[in-house]
DNA sequence: ACGTAATTTATAATGATTCTAAATTAGTGT
DNA sequence: ACACTAATTTAGAATCATTATAAATTACGT
């Protein structure tokens, strides 16, 4: 077995001790074939349901700036209410959908080149996003 | 004179009740050249260094709502932190000042013609907005 | 097994925003 | 001008997401 042992490297790689809390929040985000997207709020019901052990909101917080201060997660702000997480950290844009309040992966191919004819002196460009919002077509 | 009398009738077209909080607030967000990006926080401070009357918090939060919801300002996210509003309610998209923290215009022709090349089932884009994020050069 | 530093935890604190219910004000009719 | 009613404003409480705190627990080298 186990991937457990394979994950526990993987935190002890990023410099994070790997407890058993680390270990269930890392599996539940990376052991999967999609990217995950999702809320605190999110990470919270869904350990609540399926870990045994209680991991404290607190805890759930720290794993997850961590593993985004390290690279490993990326932040997306969609509106005020909640901020989003993605474990796609390539660069990438989203559909968001309003009736089902959900993000969806739009892949660097999926949106054409991105061209900004505009400059301000003295800034570089760190980063282009594009948001597209999606709604039941009816 | 009287801008107010010509804010005041705006205001009443909008089915807005032309009060003296909402035409403080109204004639400081468009009695302006350049389209204007904020915050409530902002706005609060402005207000409080500018207008001897004293305006509560709640009233700026329903009036710049109200606005809002009638389509005379935009909502941004561009993270978590804070909820920036802009009075310029064009399609538009936007370069934020990491360092200055600050919100500039980019307007449509700034940006070139931006392909979706993916589509969802059954939904439909609703609007397409680009964040360009810059910092000091250096 | 032991010691210590890292981590987790419950809980308190914070900050933005929304809610509430009472006081004030705008607009209408007299 | 005066009174009435509904809309609006207000201070303060409530809420929600997030961060901070300080004590208890855990990981891990010795």
């Amino acid at each position: 077995m186990s991937n457990i042992h394979i994950f526990a490297e993987k935190l002890r790689s990023l410099g994070l001790r790997p407890t058993q809390q680390r270990i269930i929040i890392y599996s539940l985000l990376f052991d999967r074939k999609d990217t995950f997207h999702f809320t605190i709020d999110d990470l919270q019901n869904i350990l609540k349901n399926t870990s045994t052990k209680k991991i404290s909101l607190a805890t759930i917080y720290n794993t997850i700036h961590s593993l985004k201060d390290k690279g490993y997660l990326k932040e997306i702000s969609i509106n005020s209410e909640k901020t989003y997480f993605d474990t796609n950290i390539s660069k990438h844009h989203h559909f968001f959908d309003e009736s089902k309040r959900e993000l969806i992966d739009l892949n660097d191919k999926d949106v054409g080149k991105i061209k900004i004819k505009k400059a301000v002196p003295g800034k570089k460009i760190t980063s282009i996003e594009v948001l597209v919002k999606i709604a039941n077509n009816n």
